[in-house]
DNA sequence: GAAATCTCTGCAATCGATTGCATGAGTTTC
DNA sequence: GAAACTCATGCAATCGATTGCAGAGATTTC
């Protein structure tokens, strides 16, 4: 029998007889031969590999959404590599590497931060690397993308807290450069705007992702003269960071503060006092975001015109968050 | 030119005269060339990239470790396959899969309960691929190992405890039929008995590695007639949820019980009461396997006795345990 | 019953980088 | 100056699965 019945009789088992086909298997069985994965990918120049790029696969948000990521490539036959901490001087050189190498049929970018023409030059000609943005993505830009509402969202936040009699609101802001801490800054002015409230520049805090961010923001907060009665973090791991700073400095939430997260990680339920979030729907994004490459990768059907899924996030109401104290209450004053 | 000439001037620069050198990457940078990968796998039967199997690529423990190693395996030039939730039926096919098809060149598996004759087949004849566990380990196995000393950490957690005067404490368990489980539980037995200290069956509540599981133990623990005045959880995870469920159902920590977790994962130090807890090394960890790894794919040297590394954790005191209440400490009764 | 059609299989080229061997040019040795 | 040697390069085979094409045999059509 030739190596071509052979390989027809694995890959496309209608073109070959019953009676060969069982030959086959029972061959493959009693040798135990398998695919050699290199020799396929140079033949149909394919890899049968998506190439994952994150920002910090330590950040839970990222991993679970790395999870889901995972487990849809994997049902449709597909491998994961992963990129770690893409950003950077290197971006460039290494997407060069991975691609045009045959090494990924595909890249899902889950780090806004990259630089735009190096990306233009990869999904097009002569290459056309099949590349969806998920989570962080670059407005404008000509990608399919899967993400939610971060603006809306973060009027959301704010407004439960306009809701609870909060006047006097502050935010933590994301990492700067991020279009995620750009749209939930927004989301934020818009909430307050729409209200009527003023958006006082000391009472917006630098930060980022991470919970020293937050802690670090909690002492800025500490030094204020005037502070917020509620505070809305641009993502959990800030909310926890600034809450356990300003416990240590003898505050003490929601007695003092309420505090809004964004994401719901794992530990937000069992932090205490439990947070407040907006929940993503991050197995859902991830989920999408791999069906959404693969199906560009295996051309079925064909979309000239990027795809944009936009999902929405869940308030989930929690400890951290309580009404305005009364002599801050002064809301009825500000919107008559 | 031919394309010999080119290939040498690329992967081995020695064997080629000066002039031809530059030729080639003066003409690479005008055309955009680049290797194809797919081919010079099946040439040279090398993929130049591990996959790493992991249980929960969402427990902040492994994406932590999975960090570590994919910065090693970046800068020694390897590309890192991920598959996550890898234990279970599917695991030997899987594995059949990826390698044997010359995807991968090596397996680093942070599993330990993978069907071990699975791994024998895949690690000798003929298939021979290179394997390193860490973290969790298969004892007796001969594989290379990289981990901590779970037993003889747990053993300082719990002795911890006795040092401050508590006698009556109780343990969470990890998953079960998981090697971490059992080597902690017997180091937590160890140093009980070490004090002459009694295990009482119904303080050592089934649990498991995430927060749910440690929830779930709180509401045993609260059903408890008799109750220890400390806990030890077997991970950080379930010692969050511990907290949070006996905090749900009106206890306090450490005002009523003191709690030492396992690993010192980030939200730690943030937690409320912050945790003290066995700091693993993770960092090392994930560099030293996936080292070890390359190594013995990359054969220097070649090793036939299966190495076995073993790092020590660290004891971070902090906040979730306290000295034993004086109700409690009839120590001086006990020891006489 | 001849022609047309269909089904299955084999042949051989192909993907692109690598590498053993051979060759020719240049250099050293005695 | 001939022999021995070094060095750089090219030739051509190789890795293993896939696939266009052709042909053998079976089946259907008129």
């Amino acid at each position: 029998m030739s190596t071509a019945t052979v390989s027809r009789a694995l890959s496309q088992p209608a073109k070959v007889s019953e009676a060969t086909r069982t030959r086959v298997s029972e061959a493959v069985e009693v040798t135990g031969y398998t695919l050699n994965q290199a020799a396929r990918s140079l033949r149909q120049r394919t890899a049968r590999t998506i190439l994952v790029a994150l920002p910090d696969i330590r950040n839970t948000f990222f991993s679970t959404i790395l999870d889901a990521i995972e487990r849809e490539a994997a049902t449709r036959g597909y491998g994961v590599l992963v990129v770690n901490r893409f950003a950077g001087a290197e971006s460039g050189r290494r997407l060069h590497e991975y691609f045009l190498s045959n090494r990924a049929d595909g890249l899902l970018l889950l780090d806004g931060t990259v630089d735009l023409a190096q990306l233009l030059v990869l999904s097009a000609e002569p290459s056309n690397v099949p590349l969806v943005m998920a989570c962080e993505t670059i407005p404008g830009a000509p990608f399919h993308t899967v993400r939610t509402d971060n603006a809306y969202a973060a009027r959301v936040a704010t407004r439960h807290l306009i809701a609870q009699g909060h006047t006097r609101i502050g935010h933590i802001l994301g990492p700067a450069g991020n279009v995620l801490t750009a749209e939930r800054e927004a989301g934020f002015r818009t909430a307050l705007a729409a209200s009527g409230l003023a958006t006082r520049p000391d009472w917006v805090l630098t930060g980022g992702f991470e919970m020293e961010h937050g802690l670090a923001a909690a002492e800025r907060f500490l030094a204020l003269s005037d502070r917020p009665s509620a505070v809305f973090a641009a993502n959990d791991e800030s909310a926890i960071g600034f809450l356990s700073g300003i416990r240590r400095l003898g505050l003490e939430c929601p007695r003092d503060v309420s505090v809004v997260g964004f994401d719901d990680v794992a530990v937000s339920a069992h932090f205490w006092p439990p947070l407040t979030t907006m929940r993503q729907p991050r197995e859902a994004l991830g989920r999408l975001a791999a069906e959404e490459l693969i199906d560009l990768i295996e051309g079925k059907p064909p979309r000239s015109v990027p795809q944009h899924t936009v999902l929405s996030s869940e308030l989930i109401v929690r400890g951290s968050t309580l009404p305005a104290p009364i002599e801050s209450a002064s809301i009825s004053v500000q919107t008559q």
